[in-house]
DNA sequence: CCAAAAGTGTTGAAGTTACACCCATGC
DNA sequence: GCATGGGTGTAACTTCAACACTTTTGG
């Protein structure tokens, strides 16, 4: 049946990196509300015949217009007083068939390069953009509280396994790669002993390319390389993080 | 608003340890089943004015009258075809209101010391009790999966914060802990590496007592060091895990 | 005296940290 | 020629994995 479950949704905190700073994808509820946030976390009911996954990607298309990303999940919410603020009893009335339901929603979140995805809004987002993590303190029902969480779980996760490629351009030198894991880390990280310890992981290779018009000297290019990527990902990175 | 939400339960995963290996909480639904299995975690419904947590809390006591543990969230589960066995769906219209719902279910976790918690079977739960982990290949719903799942994170868990104190009588001995650590990982561990790790870490200290009446060498008696072990909470277990 | 678990040290390999200088380019 | 970031090696130290025999008790 494919009908809307009024009991249970999925919100995305879909983080993105642009050498600067981290950001994550909220969309504007366009409300002319008095009070009360207007951003919120991407997010809507399931359908009854998708899973939680399927679910995620579609609200995440359907709301920012963003496709095929890897979501993991963070966890499941829903304290019964989750809808306290006026401003979302409100919008819920506007968009939903049964505003007052007992929702638990399932949280989702995935790191992506934010030049690879322009969000643009569709649906009931008014716009969908990119918000500093670091400059948020409230957002719409209990969505500041999965951030965070999303935060932590991130947080937790780069420590162990190397995502983050994902997040350089196809190309990429060393020293950006090295930028990526001191921006999520938020710590220094020795130059020499942070290649050494990337090259013998053996997922980047060298290309015969090089930078070209840096005013220095131009720095070898490399690619990420899949494949040993999947085969490391199989058996456990039995010696990684930093 | 005190009614069971249709779409939304929680399922408990609650290891026990006795020294011996790992056993999980299972009751038995005594159905009289021609094929399928009878036993599957305990869980239900949740009502739509508690929190998750909370009623995992309350449906844990009620299945199998166990109470005041703490429990953490594995994670939401729930394929539309989670369903799928002739033995499951005639269960749940014996116990439910709306046994054809699509239900997502939250999964709960937690480890006790099997002798503290005698579980005793009410409600819909015929019998309740403890089962080996490594004998189970099959359970109601996809429990097995969620059971999978809450091992993995047992695992992930128990790695890098020395939780499994509190599955140890006051006063244990050293191999005691070395088999609770084996069991969870599920590997060997080498004995006298064991030791010096646990020794070093230093949050046991040693009594000055032995164990009486053993048909071998009497063991020194421990005590896990609170103060030691807080103080380590607070600053991160530089180096732990096996 | 036998069975059963307790207890104990060393060594080689691998990994981690810290640290300073020359290089290639654009302007 | 100078400013800028690219690129490289080593030594001291710590951690880790592997491994075998003696001790103490109860029966």
């Amino acid at each position: 049946m494919h009908e809307l479950n009024p009991n249970v949704s999925v919100d995305c905190v879909i983080f993105g990196f642009d050498f600067e700073k981290l950001t994550v994808l909220l969309i504007d509820r366009g409300q002319e509300t008095k009070n009360g946030p207007r951003l919120a976390l991407p997010g809507n009911l399931i359908y009854n015949d998708e899973n939680l996954d399927q679910a995620a990607s579609r609200v995440l298309d359907e709301l920012a217009g963003i496709k095929n990303i890897y979501l993991e999940q963070v966890g499941a919410f829903g304290d019964p007083n989750r809808i306290c603020k006026d401003a979302d009893r409100e919008w819920l009335q506007s968009i939903r068939a049964e505003p007052e339901a007992r929702v638990i929603t399932v949280a989702y979140y995935s790191l992506v390069k934010m030049s690879d995805y322009a969000p643009h809004a569709s649906s009931f987002a008014k716009t969908a953009g990119w918000a500093p993590v670091s400059e948020l303190f409230e957002l719409a029902f209990d969505h500041y509280e999965i951030l965070l969480a999303a935060k932590e779980k991130l947080r937790q996760k780069i420590k162990v396994q190397p995502i983050g490629f994902n997040l350089l351009p196809e190309k990429f030198t060393l020293s950006q790669l090295h930028k990526l894991y001191e921006s999520i880390l938020d710590k220094p990280l020795d130059k020499r002993n942070f290649r050494r310890k990337v090259q013998k992981l053996g997922i980047v290779t060298a290309l015969k390319e090089k930078q070209r018009g840096v005013p220095h000297k131009p720095s070898l290019l490399y690619k990420f390389d899949v494949e040993k990527y999947e085969s490391l990902s199989e058996n456990g990175f039995d010696n990684f993080g930093f």
